[in-house]
DNA sequence: CTGAAAGCGCTTACAG
DNA sequence: CTGAAAGCGCTTACAG
């Protein structure tokens, strides 16, 4: 037996109320005596009644809505944002709308996103077109992009300070005593990869140091596997590597283990960024930079919702401070 | 400068049509003149005007969100299968509403869930309490529940044959040539946990062999290590282990390796269950099962997108056939 | 093919 | 506090 859908009307009828004491009873802070307030209560329970979201939604223009955008999800570091962020917009009584973006096609999911009337947009490591940024910004929707930064468009972002953070490692790794440093890149043009790079340049530089390869890994398992035996595949062969994060340096790991045949820390220190689970793990026991993933779903929750009830504020740049997590695929410092 | 929310009403004054031609000019198949819908396209155009899926959802009774209930994301089973079924929906023109569970809390979640008439649930190693499942049933929402068997509810499944899955281990484990066989099991109370058990005893018992022991994890990191150090710490020690999933599987290998200094497989073979990706991963190279998560994706889209155009259609139970992924963290059979 | 009109389920001034 | 009424943005018979 299917229940037709029942209607505050419905409820109304039973409880003798009018609709609007019904809708009143389910609006939190509007004025109904205990009286009537109960009267709906049990006819609601009696019939089963639950408030239509979409029709209060399309009333008052508040879906309550947030969409997420992420782009993919085998790097464990985006799960785990994606788990306390939609954790965080519940908390916050907002449910959160999931879409995977296929690079390249983000545009045309956004114009889906907007015609269900989100709230807002978060965008994890996914950066929207210009035009469409503005569309948002030019509908008031705030958009929030994480872990990404792109210096024209109108969204705030939050990000880890990957200057600092490549730095940090960069004098790390000098103090170490390494002399062959190698880098290994992420995607080319994620302002992720340009920013710990370009810090981890300056620290070298600090110590009047440089590196002496550079391969290109575009954030997959398999370009890092390729990346690394192109660096050994030389005269002068590393011996310690800084790559653009952890998923790609724990296939650097295994490469340099089981195809190279080489020791880690011994023959080669890693560092990886993220700190990802799988870096605490004892089989990797990866060195690393934090991110502080729970800082910046913080900063980007509160970015997000403050924009949602004062529309005024304007965007924001949030940079979440790096750390530095030391464990042992890394040859200590002396000074340690 | 804002734009305020552009109608249909807006775009058929600037058309100079009627209202009902800018709807149906949007409305797939709806009947139209090529020269009123490039009336209507061009003044939506011109004004930015994108139709609004919460009014056309309460109008039509079609939301066309599908709800994603996960409990969790550290075990990398389960962003796998979140994104292949974010994206299968979205291909088929549904959107995911997702939400984040705590065990115990399901309930409550489900009722947001239905205040946003979401046209289906798919429950992701979560069940539904019998109440709530009947609700669904009652309001005609089909629930397709992954990963999780709960005989009694009225909901359809997707599961791996987690039972001959545990019996191909055992196989595996006993032709192997191990005669001390342990099982460490997941949460207790989990379907999953319940079938891979029974398999593996039923698997080991063909071979007329039975387990030396036996340990809980919960399908936590830390609870597997636990589960581990008991295990060795009796007079007769394990050289195989069964591991309900790889997640735990990891923390096993961990503790084996740098906590007991033993060596895999030689000293202890490992055995997991779900072939996540870091199962691949050279520093695990973990034997185990794989789900076939495309399967099990196509399977619940399948069923769900059924019950959705074809309301008659009754609940139903797959299972996935179990596929054994041969690696080297267990010994190889004499006949290999 | 087209427009006027009714209606989906709700919120929210408005007047009492 | 309460009800009648207008209205959110849309779909969909209905009559032409």
């Amino acid at each position: 037996m299917r229940k037709p859908n029942v209607t505050s009307t419905d409820v109304a009828r039973r409880a003798s109320v009018s609709q609007s004491a019904v809708s009143r009873t389910f609006t939190p802070g509007a004025s109904v005596s205990e009286k009537t307030r109960e009267r709906v209560l049990k006819a609601s329970t009696e019939l089963g009644y639950r408030p239509n979201a979409l029709a209060r939604a399309v009333i008052s223009g508040r879906s309550g809505l947030i969409a997420l955008l992420v782009a993919y999800l085998d790097n464990q570091f985006y799960p785990v944002v994606l788990e306390k962020l939609s954790r965080s917009f519940q908390e916050h009584g907002y449910q959160v709308l999931l879409f995977m973006t296929d690079p390249g096609r983000q545009d045309e999911v956004v114009h889906q996103i907007l015609q269900f009337q989100v709230q807002g947009i978060v965008m994890v490591s996914a950066t929207l077109s210009s035009t469409l940024a503005k569309e948002c910004a030019d509908t008031g929707i705030p958009v929030v992009m994480v872990n990404r930064y792109v210096a024209t468009s109108s969204a705030s972002t939050v990000t880890s300070d990957n200057i600092e953070g490549g730095r940090m490692v960069a004098d790390l790794l000098a103090r170490g005593g390494h002399t062959r440093i190698a880098y290994i890149a992420g995607a080319e043009d994620s302002s992720t990869n340009r920013d710990r790079e370009a810090g981890f340049y300056k620290g070298l530089a600090e110590h009047g140091m440089t590196t002496i390869g550079r391969a290109v890994g575009g954030y997959t398992m398999e370009g890092a596997a390729q990346a690394t035996l192109d660096l050994f595949s030389k005269d002068k062969v590393p011996d310690a590597i800084f790559v653009a994060n952890d998923h790609m340096a724990f296939s650097v790991m295994d490469v340099i283990r089981n195809t190279l045949s080489l020791r880690i820390p011994e023959d080669v220190s890693i560092v990886g960024y993220d700190d990802v689970p799988e870096a605490g793990w004892k089989a990797y026991d990866l060195t690393t930079i934090s991110q502080s993933p729970d800082r910046m779903i913080e900063e980007t929750v509160s970015i997000l919702l403050n924009q949602l009830e004062n529309r005024a504020v304007r965007k924001r740049a949030a940079v979440i401070p790096a750390q530095l997590i030391v464990r042992n695929s890394t040859r200590k410092p002396v000074e340690f």
